[in-house]
DNA sequence: GCATTTAAGTCAGTGTTATTGACATATATG
DNA sequence: CATATATGTCAATAACACTGACTTAAATGC
């Protein structure tokens, strides 16, 4: 802490506060990922599925016909993990798979009904959680938001973001 | 997908991006998190230390002094599982401990030279990619983003974050 | 002073998520 | 037809988390 508070000091001049504002930036991205994901995780429990079986249900269904390969690159997990995972969700039929008819190697995956409502009942929390938090910050503070969160991202990642039609308001 | 297009159409009026606008927050939440830690969980592996490792050394060297029920609190792990980490933590010399003197129960934690050395190595690298982002983005977006992730934390929990002493010149 | 509570630590067993490495199969492409 | 690509699988390992039961030491309340 003695080393920390040197280091801040000792800084370009006009950003004395620049540690400390990034140690909170810092903060408030681990508090809120930790409390983002802890609803879902608990509704997850009574499924015997956790967090990897969340995040490959969201995106199947965000990206419905979405290959493996893609799923792999989005996840930045290894495809062994990948395959306990979605073994799993395609056994239990919550998610299937269809050849692509043009290359007939890609397996194509899409979300069963009962896919999607699972994903409805994890995402609804989530959704509810940030809609509050927009809701009270307002438009203006969304759009810091998404600029700064996007700016976070690996800069060849940043693409892979939905972005929704217009703009916001909120 | 079906289904979730026909809710967002159903909702209330003026909003009808607001499913888009949700999702798109979320996963902006999610590749920002991936990223932001990816850089200091690589670096940690050369320790044998993982991502619960570097939470560990964050918030005892941003908090020094702190007692280890203060820091299940903040993790909100439990006990077993934080000793496994703060042993090893303490057996490599990372981390020292000392009793409290007015209450001998407790211990007090403090991170020792070699743990200050290794959370600027970790802390550092995640500093540079948020002050890039807020760089890039402006004070108004560095406000927003802190406004709209304050509110995604529980509310019991807004308070724990840091809070710089004065507001942001970015 | 003694019962109770609190803070910390420990032992044992289990499960989820991830890794590396090696290999197999089917299909597409040059 | 050789090579590359997409997917899947087997085996071993590790990090991180959990539940449950228990111990020790110290503080606190009556």
């Amino acid at each position: 802490m003695a080393d920390s508070s040197f280091r801040a000091k000792h800084r370009a001049n006009p950003l004395f506060l620049r540690d400390a504002e990034l140690r909170q930036a810092m903060e408030l991205l681990f508090f809120a990922y930790r409390d983002f994901t802890q609803e879902a995780d608990a509704i997850l429990t009574d499924y015997s599925f956790g967090r990897a079986h969340h995040r490959v249900i969201y995106f199947v269904g965000a990206n419905p016909g979405i290959t493996v390969s893609e799923l792999l690159q989005i996840l930045k997990i290894t495809k062994q993990s990948l395959s306990r995972v979605l073994g799993e969700l395609i056994n239990d039929s919550f998610v299937h798979q269809r050849t692509d008819k043009a290359d007939r190697r890609r397996r194509r995956l899409y979300l069963t009904a009962k896919g999607a409502d699972l994903e409805r009942l994890l995402t609804d929390r989530q959704s509810q959680r940030v809609a509050g938090a927009f809701r009270a910050a307002g438009a203006e503070a969304v759009e810091g938001f998404r600029t700064v969160l996007r700016g976070i991202i690996n800069e060849e990642d940043r693409q892979r973001v939905a972005r929704p039609a217009r703009p916001t308001a909120v």
